[in-house]
DNA sequence: AATGAATGAGGGTTCATTCAT
DNA sequence: TATGAATGAACCCTCATTCAT
């Protein structure tokens, strides 16, 4: 009679904790002990779901993405509709409460950890790839629908967007959570001045 | 009479040499004995120039925004002229060739390790609104010269652009040194049409 | 099912291993790495046992004062009946078998070690006090039963003979194993004389 | 022009620079860099005034013994008179002050390394041995005198004596200094009534 | 005579991984 | 399936000693 373990289940919280670990105390504190630990399970254990510590790192990374992307998909469900629909998604990607901090923390080890790792780079750039897509996609739907002004070009904006986003959410984690919404308050308003520029007129 | 050696220079052999291995291999891989073999000497005599290993990397990050502030010294001496000089100090700041690619690749390795490690979070904390203030300067300089648009507020947009400046660099690393030329001729189009929006009416 | 191995006999092991290294080789010869492999284990296991080096040494030291107690306690029970037991007592505390020749060793390193390690400190002081209580109530016993003289105060007296018994036995590792016996019967019989004389009368 | 130095002078302030080092620090706490800064000297000229580190150490202990020496050969000169040297003789040995607690700090240091160290070994056991010799000349010139009884073995009495006193030496180190004039007065009444026993009657 | 830079072996400790149970 | 004991390489750092200056 072998105990029911719901494997993906016990993959999926070793992996959490292994994140909040990254998150809190950085990559370098990650052992296979603290791993062990913190999940209240053997060391042993750790190689049976997984090849090694590497994988779980990885595993890490794509419980940060995964869970962005399901906050997202509960918001929205398949697709973007409009400008009105920026500020929400911003805000959820944006380490504004302890959960997306925590995401961002573990993102910020991770980007570093795939300059030097080739399987972690590519990784990092497939999904660079596809969020500047998305972001495209996003800008030339709100350009179609007459929602931001038409002359500039989308890859770029939607580029630039993505990198400002990733630059500002890395640079907030240096301040104090308190003060990171009234950051955004003032950006948002930038932004908005901005983009709706020649659509005013 | 004892061997004449300028410490210094030793030093800053020692911070060089640690900051490329940082660049090309992590953090994680940068050991004793490592920075030792890479800097032609002993194991131990490191310790005759640098308290302890943190000191050295340390020194490193250091060196990476010395290199920056050199090149910004030495292109425009102390003040910043006008909006002409952007583009070059966009250029040199930018991970266009194998020195910033380096610098950048060294920084990001320290932000992150900044998350984690108090003295240095205080230290990021301290360059960061640094920059920022001195983006803001920046700003203000140029909407009093009215070379940009007067009707945003000059220390939200050079937080923008610090912010902006941060993200766009880190995620260059993830693109092909030959490429991101391309990158950067389209941002800077894009980047002066809004800037300059209001101004050329 | 892991592995089933009985902590308490394998530190027992490892610490009097230890003890065995500080007798023949002093303290400083004391390394992770000598009692690994003294102790047939790899240096890495050590971890499991002890929380690091000082405590294996802490535990050397324990290790040679439960040896004389467990003896003692073997010899006597519960409660020292007389001037009789005086001299079992006395010639299995001294270092006259290899034995508590081992224990006395040590016990100098860490008596020396002791003077400049406050917690080691604290911990000799304590045993030694613990030994002058022991020495006091034992010779108010003899008295309480006339059989030693009453003229001479307890606890000045059993501080002497602790005093006495410890230089006595230091002083002993001096000299080679065959001439200590002969020494002790000189002893002997002037102390027997001297502690007996107003009794004799 | 050479500079004039008194290397015997210079060899003997390095010395006691270490002396008081082990005695303050313990002897696992002297490492040559530490002899030199103390002593005011660079590393490198340790090796012109000893061979290595151990003679340094060796000098120590010397020291010690010396220092003690010195003390006595001004009380007394060059013979010992009677009973009545014996309590300043007594005073001057024990570390009742600064100065030989210092000295008492050094010798239990260096009679723990001498257990492990063959040279010192042999030292040690020369010194132990004339200091049973002289003080079974004392004891013996007290009881020619009758100033002690008769009815003990000159040379046992001796070495218990010597015993005694390194015993009580080295236990007193565990007490408080302001603690240890106390001990010595119980002691010194303890001792004159046994001694002077059989001669007071 | 004197310096202190340099060496590299060896210190304690931590680690990911393996494997007998 | 699950354990955690065991491994030994690699970590950072300190040390006595040497030697070019």
């Amino acid at each position: 009679m072998a105990k029911i373990v719901d494997h993906e289940q016990r993959r999926k919280e070793i992996v959490e904790v292994t994140a909040q670990i990254i998150a809190s105390e950085g990559l370098e504190a990650v052992t296979t002990r603290r791993i062990a630990k913190a999940s209240n399970c053997s060391l042993g254990i750790l190689s049976h779901y997984f090849e090694n510590k590497d994988q779980i790192v990885l595993g890490a990374l794509n419980w940060c993405d995964e869970r962005f992307e399901a906050r997202l998909s509960e918001m929205y469900g398949e697709e973007f509709l409009g400008l009105t629909d920026f500020q929400p998604l911003f805000l959820t990607l944006l380490p504004l409460d302890e959960l997306s901090d925590t995401e961002w923390r573990v993102r910020c080890n991770l980007v570093t950890y795939s300059l030097t790792h080739p399987q972690l780079k590519l990784l990092r750039k497939e999904k660079l790839d596809y969020s500047y897509d998305m972001a495209a996609k996003f800008v030339e739907k709100l350009q179609s629908e007459k929602e931001i002004r038409l002359d500039v070009d989308a890859v770029s904006l939607a580029t630039l967007a993505v990198d400002t986003a990733f630059g500002l959410c890395i640079n907030m984690l240096s301040f104090p959570m308190e003060e990171r919404a009234a950051q955004v308050d003032r950006l948002l308003s930038l932004l908005s001045a901005a983009l709706s520029d020649h659509i005013d007129q």
